[in-house]
RNA sequence: GCGCCUGUAGCUCAGCGGAUAGAGCACCCGCCUUCUAAGCGGAUUGUCGAAGGUUCAAAUCCUUCCAGGCGCGCCA
C-alpha cells in the first residue's frame, strides 16, 4: 500500500528530526501519521497534515515543522531514487508528495500477484463474529424491507470475511408462539376452504391471499388427509406443514439473492429443551427479576433501559424478550467475540431491553451490537409506493427481484447507508444506461473482458473487409500473464502503460491510483461496518476506467510493449472490480 | 412528553476534523472511419436546517432550537 509506505517514510523522518533535537521537547510522535489523497491535483498525489497536528505539541508553527520534516524526507532513499519526485510544503502546513511512476506500476504487479486476494485485510484478527439477520417469521413472504436487511447482512458478512474475521451467518426462525398459532388457524381454514368445506376464514389473522399459495403446496404434498383433524391438532398440524413450506420458500428466495446462512436457528428448539426456563432461572439467580401483578419482570431499568420489562405474562406465556434471553444465552455460550443483529429500525425500542437482559445474564453487552436499517420506499412510475402491511400494498422482495434482476436489487440495497431511508427507483434499476450505477459498474467489468478477448481474436478490417490476424496468440498472452505476476519479470514492464501526453497520462495514473485504494477502502468499510462504501468505490473505479479507455488504446498490434503493459493494467482493473463486486454480491459479467 | 434516526445543488445522495464542499439525474453545448457511443468531455447549480461553543482548522465534534421519519404494550 502506497499510503503505508509514505506513512512509514514520514514516521522515520520524524524520528530522525527528533533525534537531532529538532522537534522541541517531543519524545515520541503524539499524533497518528495520516496520509490522505488531496482533492486538488496541485496538492500532489498524496498529502500529510501531521505538521498541523504537531504544532501545538512541539510549540512551533505548522509550516516550520513541515519544513523540517520535508528536509528529512528529502534525504531518504525513496526521494533520492525518484520513487517520490517531489516533496512540497504548502500552507497552512501540509506536506505534499508527488509520486514517480515506479510506485504506481508496483501496484499493477501486486494485483497480479494477489489476484482475488488483492484488498484482503487482517484487521479482523481472526475474531469470531456472528451476524444474525433477516430472521423473519415463517408466516409469509419476505418483503423489500427484509431484502434490505438481507443484503446488508450478506454484504457485511462478505466484507468481514475479506477483512480477516471469522464470520458466521444466522437466521433466527420465530417458529413458536402466538403468531404461529394464528398461522395454524388461518392455514387450516384456508386448507378446508380450498378443499370445498364452507368454513369461515379468521378475520383477524393473516390475509388469505398471502397464504393461499403455500396452502396449495400443502395440499399438493399431503392431499386431504388433514380434513379429518379437528381443533388444536388440526391447526398445529396444518400450521407446521405450512410453516415448513414458507421457510423453504424464504430459504430459496434468499439463496437466489446470493445469501446462504450457516444456521437456521429455530426458536421452538429452545422451548423443546427448556432453554427459556433455564435463562429465566439464571436471571432470577442473578437477582434481576421480580414478580408483580402476576407476571415475572426483568429489572431492566437498573440495567439502562427506560423501564422494567415483562418476561413471563400473567397468562404463563413467555414474552419475546424471554425467548430472546434464551436465544442470546445460547449465542453468548458459543463464544463469539462479536455478535451483530440486523433489525428494522421500527424495532429500535427493543434494543435497550435486549441489552439489559444480556447484562442480567452476566455477559458483556458490548459484544452484542444491533444494526438498524431504515425503511425502503419504492418508486414506480414516478409515484412512491409506500410499504404498509395494513393496506396490503407491501412490495414483496421476489417481485422486485423479478422486475429489476438480482444484481440491481443487491446493488441498490447495498449501496445505501443503513441509517437513511432508501428511495428505490424501480425504473432506474432496470435501465441499461450509465445513470444506473449497478449497470455501469458491470459494464466496466464487461468492457475489460471484451478488450482482453480482443487481444487474441482475429478482427475484420472495416475498409478492406479483410481478416486481420489476432494481435496475440493465446500462447503469447498466457506468457504475458505469467510475467505480470512474476517476481523475476522485467521491473519496468508496466512503465509502458504511460503516455508522454499529459492529457492521457493523467487518466492512466488516475486509474492506477484508484486501483491501489481498494485495500484501504476495504479496511475503512470494515471498521465502520459500511459495506456500501465498496459500492461507491466500484462506481468510481468504473468511471476512472471509462476515462482511461477513451484516451488509451490497449490493443496496439504494432507496439507490443505498450499493448503488453496495458493488457496487464486492464486485467488488474477487471480483477479489482470483481473483488469489490464480490463483496457486495453483484455478479461481474464478461459480456453484456 | 421522552428516546433513536435524518436534514448538504431543483431531485437522489456521497463526504463525517483538514487546503477552493463532491457525484449522478435534470437542463445546455460538443464528441462515433478507432478495443462495446450500453460511452466520454465541457457548462450551470450551494446561507452544508438555525444559532451558539470547542479547535490553528468544523458540513464533520459539543449544546440548544426548528423540521421530518420511527419507536415508546403482560404484540412480535
Amino acid at each position: 500500500m502506497i499510503k503505508e509506505r509514505l506513512k512509514d517514510l514520514v514516521e522515520r523522518a520524524f524520528e530522525q528530526a527528533r533525534f537531532d533535537k529538532k522537534m522541541g521537547e517531543l519524545t515520541e510522535c503524539p499524533e497518528p501519521v495520516v496520509i490522505e489523497q488531496p482533492k486538488l491535483p496541485e496538492h500532489g498525489d498524496f498529502a500529510c497534515g501531521i505538521a498541523l497536528k504537531l504544532a501545538r505539541h512541539a510549540r512551533s508553527s505548522p509550516i516550520q515543522i513541515a519544513n523540517i520534516l520535508a528536509e528529512y524526507i528529502n534525504q531518504t532513499p525513496e526521494t533520492m531514487n525518484g520513487s517520490i519526485t517531489k516533496v512540497e510544503v504548502a500552507n497552512p502546513g501540509f506536506i505534499n508528495f508527488r509520486l514517480g511512476t515506479t510506485w504506481l506500476t508496483d501496484v499493477i504487479k501486486e494485483i497480479h500477484i494477489r489476484k482475488e486476494d488483492f484488498g484482503r485485510d487482517t484487521v479482523g484478527g481472526d475474531k469470531k463474529v456472528l451476524i444474525e439477520y433477516v430472521s423473519a417469521n415463517p408466516t409469509g413472504n419476505l418483503h423489500i424491507g427484509h431484502g434490505r436487511g438481507a443484503v446488508l447482512g450478506s454484504c457485511l458478512s462478505n466484507l468481514f470475511a475479506f477483512a480477516g474475521y471469522k464470520v458466521e451467518q444466522e437466521f433466527y426462525v420465530n417458529d413458536a408462539g402466538a403468531q404461529i398459532a394464528s398461522l395454524g388457524n388461518c392455514a387450516f381454514a384456508c386448507y378446508q376452504r380450498k378443499l370445498g368445506k364452507d368454513v369461515e376464514y379468521p378475520s383477524d389473522g393473516y390475509p388469505e391471499e398471502s397464504l393461499i399459495e403455500y396452502v396449495d403446496q400443502v395440499i399438493e404434498q399431503y392431499g386431504s388427509q388433514f380434513l379429518s383433524l379437528t381443533g388444536d391438532e388440526a391447526a398445529v398440524t396444518v400450521g407446521n406443514a405450512t410453516k415448513k413450506i414458507i421457510q423453504e420458500h424464504q430459504e430459496k428466495l434468499l439463496e437466489r439473492l446470493g445469501i446462504k446462512f450457516d444456521r437456521w436457528f429455530s426458536e421452538s428448539s429452545l422451548h423443546a429443551q427448556n432453554k427459556v426456563d433455564e435463562a429465566m432461572q439464571i436471571l432470577t439467580d442473578n437477582n434481576f427479576t421480580y414478580e408483580a401483578d402476576g407476571a415475572l419482570w426483568l429489572k431492566a431499568k437498573e440495567l439502562g433501559d427506560e423501564r422494567d420489562r415483562v418476561l413471563k405474562k400473567s397468562t404463563g406465556d413467555y414474552t419475546y424478550l424471554a425467548n430472546d434471553a434464551a436465544y442470546h444465552l445460547d449465542k453468548f455460550n458459543r463464544g463469539y467475540d462479536l455478535m451483530i443483529n440486523i433489525w428494522g429500525a421500527d424495532h429500535h425500542g427493543q434494543v435497550p431491553g435486549l441489552k439489559a437482559v444480556v447484562k442480567a445474564l452476566g455477559f458483556d453487552s458490548e459484544k452484542l451490537q444491533v444494526l438498524l436499517t431504515q425503511i425502503v420506499n419504492l418508486n414506480r412510475d414516478g409515484k412512491a409506493v409506500r410499504m404498509s402491511k395494513r393496506r396490503g400494498t407491501v412490495v414483496m422482495l421476489d417481485e422486485v427481484m423479478d422486475e429489476v434482476g438480482v444484481d440491481a436489487v443487491r446493488y441498490f440495497l447495498a449501496e445505501s447507508n443503513p441509517n437513511n431511508p432508501i428511495n428505490f427507483d424501480l425504473e432506474l434499476a432496470k435501465k441499461q444506461k450509465r445513470e444506473n450505477p449497478s449497470f455501469y459498474i458491470q459494464y466496466a467489468h464487461a468492457r475489460c473482458s471484451s478488450i482482453l478477448r480482443k487481444a487474441v481474436e482475429p478482427s475484420i478490417d472495416r475498409e478492406s473487409g479483410e481478416e486481420r490476424p489476432a494481435p496475440l496468440t493465446a500462447e503469447m498472452f498466457e506468457q504475458f500473464k505469467q510475467e505480470y505476476g512474476s517476481s523475476d519479470s522485467d521491473p519496468n514492464l508496466f512503465l509502458a502503460v504511460f503516455d508522454e501526453d499529459p492529457d492521457k497520462f493523467i487518466h492512466q495514473k488516475n486509474l492506477i491510483m484508484r486501483l491501489q485504494a481498494l485495500p484501504e477502502e476495504v479496511r475503512d468499510a470494515a471498521v465502520n461496518w459500511q459495506p456500501g462504501r465498496l459500492s461507491h468505490y466500484a462506481y468510481e473505479l468504473a468511471n476512472t476506467l471509462q476515462k482511461f479507455y477513451e484516451e488509451s488504446q490497449v490493443i496496439i498490434p504494432d507496439n507490443l510493449p505498450v499493448m503488453k503493459a496495458r493488457l496487464g493494467l486492464v486485467m488488474a482493473t477487471r480483477q479489482v472490480l470483481a473483488n469489490a463486486l464480490k463483496i457486495i454480491g453483484v455478479s461481474a459479467p464478461d459480456r453484456m
